[in-house]
DNA sequence: TTGATTACCTAGCGCTTGCTTGGTTAAAAT
DNA sequence: ATTTTAACCAAGCAAGCGCTAGGTAATCAA
């Protein structure tokens, strides 16, 4: 049987599959590729998860559950809603960039290669995720930080920021901090 | 043999082609698709293309160029930056979700699909396409429209519009014209 | 001490995949 | 009238894929 859910050595396999899955996207990745970087038969794994599909799970609910997460946090520790926006901006490219970086990609990048039934649980997160993010944007339209729709700003804001991950490598020199101050900077301007 | 690149039948088949793998992804489109579609067996696309891959670079490249034209058209019928802007982002809007859709869409999201010699030879349209945007900001900037810098601008800006393939569902009563209108007031709204 | 549980391995099955080979037919060119 | 070319079909091969079955060794609770 299958069953445990849990354990740690899934947490780990998770992660490398989370790294190959970035690299190669899901349906590049073989078994026997993320078997052989987890130090394992590619049989073995099955002992694990049920199916292929359900490592892809996984690695998604272990990248939305963890951006999740640091939003929380990242929202207690602020007071102003500009604070707020600000520190929201330069979570978010943290977590794009930063070392834990992969899965919460592949949760962006690899969601249509879900079947619907796990959509529809993974779903729960993904809106939690983005509820929080709209209680950022609406307390900076009220501020007069931004204008318009409440909707279409969050969607706008979130866009341009998930879309660095086509585009953004971290140099040395160059740090991701003055990209999220020019991206401020971007979207706010109006005093 | 294969030879020739331009019939007219290969661009049908092309259109076919990039209709799946918008929605089911190259990857997950197998050739016996493409022919059942394309109305003939799938040995026969063999004639037309060399391989898989040879598919998927022609409705890339259909895609890039399709959208590369409609820009140069774009900037010559508009005088200030003003205009050039709104109209460029209009149309950016239109290519992505009109009827031409499917090509240049999946010319975004299967890019890393292609394999390397392939890319550098698409690379070139590629990076004309984004040249032209660049002109466009970079007036927009001159202009007082925009600040910061150019390179950093014109990625948020294609960044945000591009990402709304992800989002972006048209409904009888809300028109295209709209969310471009809200865009552009979310990039400048400096007067 | 025994029995269950967890984590693996060995071996390979069955299926789908991209692609090939050798032919056919109809139209166009000579 | 004959040859060439373009566009297809029929049949199937080889490779790679996800996944399974049956077994072993170590750990741990009863």
């Amino acid at each position: 049987m299958t069953i445990p859910k849990q354990s740690l050595r899934r947490k780990e396999i998770t992660t490398v599959a989370a790294k190959l899955f970035k690299k190669h996207s899901f349906d590049r990745t073989t078994v026997r590729m993320i078997a052989k970087d987890a130090g394992i038969k590619s049989g073995s794994l099955f002992h694990h998860y049920k199916d292929k599909e359900e490592i892809l799970y996984a690695v998604i609910e272990q990248g939305l559950s963890g951006a999740l997460d640091t939003l929380k946090k990242t929202i207690k520790e602020t007071n102003s809603a500009e604070e707020n926006l600000k520190a929201a901006i330069l979570r978010q490219l943290k977590t794009l960039h930063g070392k834990d970086k992969d899965a919460h990609i592949v949760s962006i990048i690899e969601w249509s290669s879900l079947d619907e039934a796990s959509r529809q649980q993974l779903i729960v997160i993904r809106d939690e995720y983005e509820a929080h993010w709209q209680y950022i944007i609406d307390a900076a339209i009220s501020e007069g930080l931004l204008q318009g729709q409440p909707r279409l700003q969050r969607l706008f804001v979130l866009g341009s920021l998930n879309w660095t991950i086509h585009w953004y490598k971290p140099k040395h020199g160059v740090q991701i901090e003055d990209t999220a101050d020019e991206f401020y900077r971007f979207i706010t301007k109006s005093g």
